[in-house]
Order: structure tokens, then C-alpha cells, then sequence
DNA sequence: CGTTGAATTGATTTAAGTCAATCGACGTGG
DNA sequence: CCACGTCGATTGACTTAAATCAATTCAACG
């Protein structure tokens, strides 16, 4: 399914600093890096299925996956969107029964898979690294919350507006601020629960709400018209 | 706010059985349970809002409580319920930030409640109970996506079936089975996201699949039927 | 038996999905 | 360098699911 590849100075530096392995003694971290292996996905190629019995979780090297369900008609549904750095599958470590989700490349991609078993046995001896897991569920945890909240309780305008709000807070913070979508439309629509039309409308109705916008540049010029609705 | 009682053998004994409790040692139960005390809710009384600093997290003991996030034009969404034996609130542990939504009981209700300062010092050095942790935090990231999936794929007669196979599989396994609702079918309606009206809807609806109610108790005649939608 | 809150039913509105056509950008090959 | 082809994004017309509003009905309780 992936390849597998070898792991790079560049790999490894950016997994020391995931909220996963940044902060752990380094004797954990060669325990943890020592039985990781590094695995490389074309363009929508399956990590995972629902139903499989899970062996693995991962961390995003490159790229990004999408977590999703797929429904008896074969419809499909997101979860979330992982991008560098961001660890997913980590939820099966302690849980019995099979995957309840696929997951698959969005794109080219590479990631650094870690064995369950071998994990597990690391948190059941080292509590330093069961919080970093800890830390990283209860995120997870609270993002998918958050999601259905988001789902609930606003629109389709709404949801996108809350979400280039934080994308605009996250690069910056002058008036005006400009930044690159991190990934394609039709993707960013799924992680909203939209259809990519119902995105592209929200999108230009958002136009009078100071947000401008030339392919997957989008330009924030008033923030605080953003944040209402 | 809640009114602080004593913890009784009942209470115990119940606590002893969780998914947090059961399989750890016998001390460890005991140093878990030393620092815990048990509140008393009435209906609609809040354990905790969203926005304050997280101090606390629970365990019910009887009844319920709704967990639920609160948009700015004061509508709300349940992100869902919780009954006797089940935990609430624990991914707070390892979460910097403020709480991003409210607890309330759905009715009379009783809890276990366990200092996050004190219990975050005893995941630090038992395994074992860091695992418990773990354990019901993927319980609870699994139930959440699913929720968003839910959500995403089905439509409120096909969310309402699925919810009444749960139960009915939960409740017996002979061909026709019966079972009372939980909680009041308002409260339901919250947890599937769907107007109380919708439910009601959706669950006559139903009848042509093989469901017979009155007032809170459900039939099931035809598993089958339920399964196809 | 009456009162209160929950549940149901009906009529209407609204948000978003679906289907279909067009546009646009980008990369390839002539 | 331009024409073409592909794929993603946009726009429009229409349909559908479910929210909302309003009026009863029902059920549980004292």
C-alpha cells in the first residue's frame, strides 16, 4: 500500500517538535524514534479502512490526510483534516474493537507510522509519555466537540467565517491580513460538512464581510465584521 | 451551587465498577476515591459553564447530564449525554484553556467529583490509571466523530433507528424487544441534533419499520427493517 | 379530576444538497 | 507559444430535509 522510506534530518527534526515527542526526555524520544517507520502515500491512497482491525497510528510528516466515514450509499463524510506535524489514529491505542473511520491522503504525502503495540507498551512504563498522549486526545477530543457544536449551531457562512478567523489569527495580526488556504476548496468544504457549492457560496457571500479572495489566497480586511456572523 | 453529601455503599459500589475504577488495585481505588466527593444536582443545575477555568471532572451516579456549548443568539447544542457510571469533563486534565462548554443535569441527579490538580498527580506516576484515562478519552473521541458523522450522512429517521438498534442490541436479543427510553424524548431530540419535533417525526416515521411506542416505552418488531434505514 | 409541561401535528420558511452547465487555471503536447 | 484537455471552482435552477411557529393533544402528577 505505502512505501516505505528512510527517515531524514529533516524528518526527525520535525518530529521532535510535535506536540507528541517536543518536551520528552531524549532517551524517550530515541525509545519512541527507534521503532517509528516512515511511509510515503500517493495522492488519495488509503492509510487505513473502517472495519480493519487497527495496528498503527501516525504523525503527518508532508501533506495532509482526511479522516472520514464512508456511508451504505458511499457517501462520505470528514472527521478532520490532519496537516505536519498532527498525530491521528492515536484514539485506537486504547480501544478495543476495529477502526470506526478510514483514512487517506488528501494528497502527496509522507507520514511517520508508530506501532501500537510497541506505544502502548511505552505509555504502561513511561507517564511522561502517556500525558503527551493524553494531551493529544483530549485536543482531538475537544476539536470534534467542537465540531458538532460548530455543525449545530451555525451556518454555512458561519462555520467559514469562524474558520478564516482563525487561520487570519493564526498568521498574523495587522488589520488587513492575508494568507494561502492550506489545502484545496473541495477538501476545506468536506472538513465543514459542506458541499464544495455550498462553500463556494458562503465564500462570496462572505465578500461583503471585508473578505477578498483570488484563487486560494484569501485577504482578511475586517476582522471584527468577520466575527459577527 | 451543588450541594456537597456523603458518599454512600451504593455509591461506592457503583464508582468500583467504571470504566475509570474497575481493573485498578485496590490502593490505588483508594487513593482515587480518598479526594473525591459526591454532589447533588437539581434539575437543570450547572456543574460547570463554558468559559471558566476547568477544576473538576465527574462521574455521574444517577441521572443525567447534558453537555452542550451555547451560541451568541442563545440557542444551544448538546454534544452529549451522560448517564450512571459514565465520566465527564476528563479531557480537561491535560488541556490548557478554558472550558468550551457547559454541564448541566437533565433532571435530579448525583456525581463523583474528582479534582483535575489531584487526579493530573496521580496519572503522573500510575500507569495504570493513566490508561484508565486513556481508555475512556478514546471512548469518547470515538463517540464525538461519530457524532459528526451522524450528523453528516443521515437523515433524522435514520439517526433516530440507529440510536433505537443501540439500545434494543443493549436490551435483549430475542425478536421483538422492549426497552424504555432513558431520558425524556427532548432531551434525545438534543442529542441527535434534531428539533424535538423532528424526533417526534422521525419516530412515527418509524412505524412502518417496526417500531410500536407509547409514551417512553419503545417496541422493536423487526430489527431487520430498522437496519435498512 | 385538573393542572402543568411534554409531545404531537400541521403549515410555512429556510438552509443546504443535488444536478447541470460554465468558467477558469494549469499542465501537456503539438 | 498556443491550443487543448483536465480538473477544480463557480453559478444557477430546483429539490429536499429539517427548523420554526403555532395550535392542540397527551400524559404524568398531585
Amino acid at each position: 500500500v505505502a512505501k516505505i522510506l528512510n527517515m531524514n534530518h529533516h524528518d526527525r527534526l520535525l518530529l521532535q517538535n510535535t506536540e507528541l515527542l517536543a518536551g520528552l526526555n531524549p532517551q524517550l524520544v530515541g525509545r519512541v524514534l527507534s521503532s517509528t517507520t516512515i511511509v510515503g502515500a500517493e495522492t488519495r491512497e488509503d492509510l487505513f479502512r473502517e472495519g480493519e482491525k487497527a495496528d498503527s497510528f501516525y504523525v503527518v510528516l508532508s501533506g495532509y490526510v482526511r479522516l472520514f466515514r464512508r456511508s451504505k450509499d458511499d457517501r462520505e463524510a470528514d472527521i478532520g483534516i490532519f496537516g505536519p506535524g498532527e498525530a491521528f489514529g492515536e484514539c485506537m491505542m486504547f480501544h478495543s474493537g476495529n477502526l470506526a473511520f478510514s483514512a487517506q491522503s488528501a494528497g502527496p504525502a509522507t507520514f511517520a507510522r508508530f506501532s501500537l503495540d510497541k506505544m502502548r507498551l511505552i505509555v504502561q512504563d513511561e507517564p511522561e509519555f502517556a500525558v503527551a498522549i493524553l494531551r493529544i486526545m483530549a485536543r482531538h477530543l475537544i476539536d470534534a466537540r467542537e465540531n458538532v457544536a460548530e455543525d449545530r449551531l451555525h451556518t454555512a457562512p458561519q462555520r467559514v467565517a469562524n474558520y478564516l478567523l482563525k487561520l487570519a489569527l493564526a498568521n498574523g495580526v495587522g488589520q488587513p491580513v492575508a494568507f494561502r488556504l492550506p489545502f484545496q476548496k473541495s477538501l476545506l468544504a468536506g472538513k465543514l460538512g459542506l458541499a464544495p457549492e455550498a462553500l463556494s457560496r458562503a465564500l462570496s457571500a462572505l465578500k461583503k464581510a471585508g473578505i477578498r479572495m483570488r484563487g486560494r489566497m484569501i485577504e482578511v480586511t475586517d476582522i471584527d465584521a468577520l466575527k459577527n456572523v
